[in-house]
DNA sequence: GCACTGGTTGGCGAA
DNA sequence: CTTCGCCAACCAGTG
């Protein structure tokens, strides 16, 4: 088509195979087509994006980038370093661009920044193209045959699925690209702002990714980790979609597995390899595209002799789940990655909770703490130090390697939430939104709904045992062995629990078993940092009695704080009355009394109140660091300090 | 409205 | 060593 001059713009479908809306882009016969990336200031600076997820999604775009080249030399990723709400508008002009596309995104972030960026390409007379491809079916459709409700339940989407119509087959790469035409950038960069940055903390130096709009050589490469001042990724897993379809390949040539896969019959335990397909990331950065994916396995168990397995607990049916959560999210919007102003999330009075900002009804990425004891737990919880060893290799595990196994998963979601712990969902969400290469926030904010029973699942009184559950799938602890070398010469017996292995053993073992994490000795793993069976009555108790009391998070009582009246006493979490007092301290008049107020544009009307500690130090941001963190009392200080430590070293 | 079943992946002790 | 029923009890979906 003569003058017709489209920009495709890449995000999560960093791919050139099954792309229905670059399929779309190539059918206008563009004179000019350039593949961009933009660099944007929210996922650089506002969202929790570990080294190891940086190392992936850099791979994805240099793969991708190269891909691009091969089938046009002229070619390749073009990647800009601004947020594409203000770059687009002048690449728009600058270019003469006519079209627009890309594939629809509905996480909440990424509805608002396309409505915009919609909005600026209909000013600028640019037609936009949006295809629908990043799940098996389009979300928004999905809850219109749910009866326009988000889908809360696997049987839902196995309904509402159907009715919009099958699963399309793949889409094969494309065997040529055109030209791109001149890549002229003689307009003034927009630069980002760079606070709050939550990554703040992971970084060995300042971040420079945003020096220059098409990167210090001009080229519009793809930035490197040292660019945006991280150390070294620790991760063996890497992205590009060359090594996605790979793996795909690898496990679609073992036709058992691939047509008898029983998600709740891999291990969690196992590792080189691992027991499930660890395509997960390559899922979220569309590396691999979903259809594809469900079409060479579903294909696999059309012809499969034997007896192959069914969704949900089969390969595809692990699919059905994804596209759950997204439904899900689709209709709830931002609030579905919180509690509060959450209509489907049940409200349990969880220590650690978010604070909120009740103008925009968002979670501020900071947290209340109502309990030092809590917020101990929960840093030896992220950092891996809690004592149980089954616990600690997973939080190691993925630390290190950006990736647990499913299961693996809902042992330390369930430790830290319901099953020991009592602290919010949200917290370990923000640990995992952090570290995991796949981390996608619907599916990661709807498994930390369903794990803590607070949507999708409500099971409360199946508890995962830290114990008896890793033994069921590792009597040798071979596991445990590999992530938490301390212990890799005890014996079988007390490996789940050392801290019942004999003073001899130990010494045998060459470790001992002391301490609570905050000193890290060579030779020396901590005692549990409490009793589980204990913590799992407390909170089995805390559950029964939040799901009489029957609250959601957008509930009136939810959101002015009396909820409180309605828990008793002695409840686990924060509650109402004398014991409130001691536990939180005064409420009033105290010269400690030091709170986020509308200075930093924070409407926190206080839900609950904090402790004398601060609470300020969350959330990755230095703001008002000095000010309050010697308010922080001394032990929490020295084991946060530790942790950090820990994290540099 | 009510009884009943099933829910991707619990733990435990008895037989 | 495996299988079964119980624990104390949730919700959604179905007839």
């Amino acid at each position: 088509m003569p003058n017709t001059r489209v920009i495709y713009w890449f995000r999560t479908d960093l791919r050139l195979h099954d792309s229905p809306a670059l399929q779309a882009a190539l059918g206008l016969h563009p004179e000019a087509f350039w593949p961009v990336w933009t660099w944007d200031p929210h996922y650089v600076y506002r969202a929790r994006v570990g080294v190891n997820r940086w190392q992936f999604l850099t791979d994805c775009q240099n793969d991708l980038s190269k891909s691009i080249t091969k089938l046009n030399k002229k070619s390749k990723l073009f990647l800009m370093r601004e947020a594409p709400q203000t770059l687009f508008p002048k690449l728009f002009k600058a270019w003469k661009i006519t079209h627009l596309v890309f594939e629809k995104d509905t996480d909440a972030y990424a509805r608002d920044r396309d409505a915009n960026v919609i909005k600026a390409a209909e000013e600028a007379g640019v037609q936009v193209i949006v295809r629908s491809g990043r799940t098996l079916w389009d979300s928004d459709l999905l809850v219109e045959k749910n009866h326009g409700k988000p889908t809360m339940s696997i049987s839902q989407v196995q309904n509402a699925g159907p009715k919009i119509g099958l699963i399309p087959r793949p889409i094969p790469a494309p065997k040529s690209l055109p030209d791109p035409g001149p890549t002229n950038l003689d307009f003034k960069q927009d630069e980002p702002d760079q606070r709050p940055d939550f990554n703040g903390k992971s970084r060995q130096s300042a971040d420079k990714s945003y020096e220059k709009i098409a990167g210090p050589k001009g080229d519009f490469a793809v930035p490197t980790l040292e660019e945006l001042g991280f150390p070294s990724a620790t991760s063996a897993h890497r992205g590009g979609e060359t090594i996605g379809l790979k793996i795909l390949d690898n496990i679609i040539s073992d036709e058992t597995y691939t047509a008898t896969f029983e998600k709740p019959k891999t291990s969690p335990a196992a590792f080189d390899p691992q027991a499930t397909t660890l395509l997960s990331p390559h899922l979220h950065f569309g590396s691999l595209s979903i259809r594809e994916f469900y079409w060479r396995v579903q294909d696999i168990v059309t012809t499969f002799k034997g007896k192959a397995s069914q969704p949900p607990v089969s390969l595809t049916g692990q699919l059905l789940f994804r596209d759950m959560y997204f439904g899900a999210q689709a209709k709830l919007g931002y609030s579905f990655g919180q509690t509060m102003y959450n209509s489907h999330c049940r409200f349990i009075p969880w220590h650690l909770p978010s604070k909120v900002n009740h103008e925009t009804k968002l979670v501020t990425g900071e947290y209340h703490i109502d309990s030092t004891e809590a917020e101990e737990w929960f840093q030896r919880w992220k950092w891996g130090r809690t004592g149980f060893p089954w616990i600690d290799a997973l939080m190691r595990q993925l630390r290190k390697d950006g990736w647990i196994h499913h299961l693996g998963r809902h042992a330390v979601a369930c430790f830290l939430t319901r099953g020991g712990c009592y602290v919010s969902w949200e917290r370990g969400a923000e640990v995992f939104e952090e570290w995991l290469l796949d981390h996608e926030t619907a599916s990661n904010a709807g498994n930390w709904q369903w794990l803590s029973c607070t949507a999708f699942f409500a099971q409360f009184y199946r508890c995962y045992s830290p114990v008896a559950f890793p033994k069921k799938w590792d009597k040798e602890g071979a596991f445990v062995r590999k992530y938490v070398p301390e212990l890799k010469n005890l014996d079988d017996k007390y490996i789940y629990e050392p801290w019942t292995a004999p003073l001899a053993n130990q010494k045998k073992a060459g470790v001992k078993i002391q301490g609570n994490g905050s000193e890290d000795v060579q030779g020396v793993y901590p005692k549990p940092m409490f009793d589980f069976g204990e913590r799992r009555t407390v909170c089995l108790d805390g559950m029964k009695k939040a799901y009489q009391v029957g609250l959601y998070g957008d509930d009136a009582k939810v959101i002015d704080g009396s909820w409180r009246k309605l828990f008793d006493d002695h409840g686990e979490g924060p509650t109402e009355g004398e014991s409130f007092e001691d536990a939180m301290g005064p409420s009033a008049g105290s010269e400690d009394k030091i709170r986020e107020g509308p200075e930093h544009g924070f409407d926190d009307d206080g839900a609950i109140e904090e402790d004398e500690s601060g609470a300020k130090e969350i959330g990755g941001e230095s703001k008002g660091g000095e000010k309050r963190g010697s308010k922080r009392k001394a032990g929490q200080k020295t084991l946060d300090a530790h942790f950090k430590k820990l994290k540099t070293g």
